[in-house]
DNA sequence: CTGAATTTTCAGACATTTCTGAAAATACAA
DNA sequence: TTGTATTTTCAGAAATGTCTGAAAATTCAG
């Protein structure tokens, strides 16, 4: 590998993360190569990097696109293709949560739907079913939160993130403005409990 | 595979998703059993209902056990162990994410940390750190979060997800009222914090 | 202790995934 | 069009992962 010291240790722990994160050896090395690069890289300047076939790269660039990870860039007069990732880093997490929710969660919330939909032909089915529902409901309930905050801008987001479980205060806070005595949405804060 | 129809359909489903979730087949599918299973299982149930051989059931139970998923029972006069999956399904993600924490993110943040506190040896080391290092604080962002949000009970938790992205909304309403004219923090419902 | 029931280990068979080099396909300048 | 640069495909080699049966280890009643 023909990278700077720093950055072949980080290649290398991409490369071995990359099985315990659902895509093989090469195609983490692949992607942090091109996210530490200071330019866009071409096939060619990642054979160079990792010391891996020519195939190799373009079959892991090909998965790489597939998860929508890569952004494009072609230079005038140049025929080559040149890949970078996005400099925002909370897209790049963004789209990361994305294609595992696509790839890891959405197939089994819509075999738990229609598995949802049968009749249970046996005490046993019934209580399976009961279980598969339980499983669903709190799929869907994770999802559809996901879906609601991947709504934010990322400012909004950041804002939420630094709250952490001081949230919980804002929550109380809430309740208690529109619980008071004498009628909802009452805005003084001071009475209730 | 011995098991009803609906449960069979569960079951299967489980063992194909097990390789996009980083295990493998034979161990969705046993989850999967045990997960709809009205009583705890021994191995051998584990057997008859998938036709595996009783040594990788073993296996399986021990890699299922070092995910923390599994509880286990022993009957009185009977020498074999039973298992069961938690009753809690809340009980149940939150270890699955703390598991897959510690296995796909902790390892990477400490690595990070390691690479951040080297000196770059060159322009493209420091331009790679600084990509390091807005990885390594997204990453802590995120898992504060989560570490604060994981010690909710899970009613909190309910609350919280439920509420989607209105929870700006709440935000707001915080900021509106500790910006009012006249001074910081002074529309705080009660006076000591 | 012995011996039966049960679980675990592990070498090798089998299966799947990854990687390569060579060939085919594509893109485009001249 | 031809020729060259580049990318993609794909058959088979190499590597890795999974599964089994047999043997070893463990557990516990008697």
């Amino acid at each position: 590998m023909s990278v700077p010291p720093l950055c072949e240790a980080f290649v290398l722990h991409f490369g071995e993360m990359g099985s315990r994160w659902g895509i093989n050896r090469t195609v983490g090395q692949i992607y942090a190569v091109l996210f530490i690069a200071e330019r866009p890289l071409c096939a060619d300047d990642i054979v160079d990097r990792l010391n891996i076939s020519r195939s190799n790269v373009s079959m892991g660039l090909k998965e790489l696109q597939s998860w929508n990870l890569l952004r494009q860039r072609s230079v005038p007069g140049d025929r080559r293709e040149f890949f970078h990732t996005p400099d925002d880093i909370y897209a790049i997490v963004r789209t990361l949560v994305d294609e595992r929710k696509k790839r890891e969660i959405d197939p089994t919330l819509s075999v738990l739907r229609e598995l949802l939909m049968r009749s249970p032909e046996s005490e046993s089915e019934r209580h399976a079913q009961g279980r598969m529902r339980e499983m669903h409901d709190l799929i869907e309930l994770l999802t559809g939160w996901y879906a609601e905050v991947q709504k934010l801008e990322t400012e909004r987001l950041i804002q939420l993130l630094s709250l952490g479980s001081r949230i919980v205060k804002v929550l109380d806070m809430k309740d208690r403005l529109f619980a008071l005595p004498g009628g909802k949405r009452n805005a003084q804060p001071e009475k209730g409990t």
